[in-house]
DNA sequence: CATAATTAGTGCGACATCGAACCAAATGTC
DNA sequence: GACATTTGGTTCGATGTCGCACTAATTATG
């Protein structure tokens, strides 16, 4: 019981400096000022298929909108992005991946796929034995944000 | 191999929105202004035993010292730490905890700790699951930052 | 329909993070 | 011992994140 919360603190701890430390990495093999959020929205919509809001790709990544905004506001700039209106909805847009999007995030795929070697040579069944559970946590963590604060009515 | 490496890229997906998710949680538990970061230092000096050098604590937290030189600069401002200079070395300095912090740092944990155990309640075992091997990554990941680079990039 | 309430997206401001440059103290080299 | 190098810490500047408030468009309500 505490010391089920314990863990899970040190669970939480664990994970806070993984989240640092890969990231550094990753944008470590990135060009000068592209993140690992500009990558992440290319290999979103080339995975899942463009033409997603800019909306759906906040919830997708669990980040605030505005925070979305200024991200694709870069993927723009470089053109690796499109935005067209949305003909559904006059308030909305849609993200369409240019040619030269694409073609960064196969070229960033093969920068980073050296580092993601190395990892899962060096730590065999890793992902097997924590993706399940990092899943259940995530999903859950996700399901409580916007749930009621005592586990009263949903509203 | 190729399917190792897309489910660690996975993994760390996971983890980069469980610390999102998870440090939102915490920080609205503590009053305005006062970050996780804040709570992580003294909660260290609590459990490790305070005297500890800035440097030591960055390095301990795995973050930059100019971050550190921040986080420490918000809980002398709150009189949670007290710096002084470290008589072994004079470039140095050496944080101690003052009454105040110790005080904060228990009523915080008294007020996070009801999440922890809501999650730990909604996720049983969790942590059995993913701690050892959230552990070993974060290991890895650590001693390779300043590992010599074994052949792939330059640098 | 008219109007209120909600929703998508953005501009702005506050602030945390972090690299570069810097200073002072310590350590290494001759 | 003098001088170069390294190390602990801070300041400064750039930038990413995110809450607040606003506009425009959609949906709900009477």
């Amino acid at each position: 019981m505490a010391d089920d919360a314990a863990n899970l603190f040190q669970v939480l701890n664990e994970i806070a400096i993984v989240s640092q430390l890969s990231t550094a990495v990753f944008e470590a093999r990135l060009p000068e000022g592209v993140l690992v959020s500009h990558f992440s929205v290319l290999n979103h919509l080339t995975r899942v298929g463009d033409g997603a809001t800019p909306l759906a790709l906040a919830r997708a990544f669990q980040v605030p909108k505005t925070t979305m905004t200024h991200t694709l506001s870069g993927l723009v700039a470089r053109n690796w992005v499109d935005m067209r209106p949305n003909p559904d909805d006059g308030r909305s847009k849609r993200v369409w991946l240019t040619p030269e999007g694409r073609a960064f995030r196969n070229e960033a795929i093969d920068r980073l796929a050296p580092d993601l070697a190395r990892i899962s040579a060096a730590l065999p069944g890793l992902a097997d034995d924590v993706l399940p559970g990092l899943i259940k946590l995530r999903s859950w963590l996700d399901a409580d944000r916007d749930a009621p604060v005592t586990g009263s009515l949903p509203r």
